[in-house]
DNA sequence: TGAAATCCAAGCAAAACAGTCGGAAATAAG
DNA sequence: CTTATTTCCGACTGTTTTGCTTGGATTTCA
């Protein structure tokens, strides 16, 4: 019940191109130094994100990646799909045509993964880079970063 | 984002365990049966969940594993916690001593992890192996079955 | 005594994970 | 025009996790 690397990395990264929005393209190394991840393994990610169009890449010298939305319009569910695929606690309930289900008896179980990814999806697709930004603040003007312990 | 086998297995099997309550030992032959799981995998799932002290074993013939508590008292949480280890999206919402969140800014990444987790919390530690089965009366006094998809 | 069950320890193939490596292509700056 | 910078691309690889299987030992009821 982990997101792998691609995923927490991505959102890392996606929150950091947020926090320079507006300043022109962001380049790999920055980022990679500014949040410690491997470059070659973020371009990776970044072909990914560049793919699904929730950035924008600029080639050659002073070059980079840009948000292609602004972090109002990206949602945390946008960028973990993209990253991690379907989300879900089981097969069940990311694949229709699962195997799984065959038994009346589990579609009980069933509903339980589906209550917890309902709750799940509820967080990352209400939660845009916009909102992160906001909590940044929050955390920022707070001395003693206590509030979110 | 999805639990193992052993867990999704596990309360699959811990449902089949709370529909028999009351009715003496059910020997994993029988629930491997209707679950359709292999029983030896079985075995290894229902190991942890006696060591955990969810269920109890009587060996022997006519033996088999009976649930420590009623229905009522025991948490889909306690059950998913025993086999997956602790819920969480990243390391360092599960794990005090993570070293992923040196950097300020991964704080409020950190942030978005804590939600998801409290959410998938808030649903597997209020839900219940009863609450399942009254789930299960419902969705079989419904004959089409329509309300839960 | 024997069948039915839990208990226990190992082993193992396949998949997923978390990168690394080497170079090609584009572009801005000098 | 050249060079440094940067994205782009594809292949490869070691490690860990997953999802079992196998083979037996032990306990207990009939």
């Amino acid at each position: 019940m982990k997101f792998s690397t691609k995923g927490r990395y991505g959102l890392k990264a996606m929150f950091d191109l947020a926090t320079h929005h507006g300043e022109g393209p962001v380049a790999l190394k920055n980022i990679a130094r500014r949040q410690e991840i491997s470059e070659h393994y973020l371009e990776q990610i970044f072909a990914t994100l560049r793919r699904s169009k929730l950035v924008k890449s600029v080639r050659g010298a002073q070059g980079g990646y840009l948000l292609n939305n602004p972090p109002e319009q990206i949602t945390v569910g946008e960028i973990i799909r993209t990253l991690e695929g379907p989300i879900g606690p089981a097969d069940c309930v990311v694949d229709k045509n699962s195997h799984e289900c065959l038994n009346q008896d589990s579609c009980v179980t069933r509903l339980v993964w589906t209550r917890i990814q309902q709750s799940v999806n509820e967080v990352i697709d209400t939660t845009t880079l916009a909102d992160m930004l906001e909590d940044q603040k929050r955390i920022k003007n707070d001395e003693n970063h206590m509030f979110y312990i």
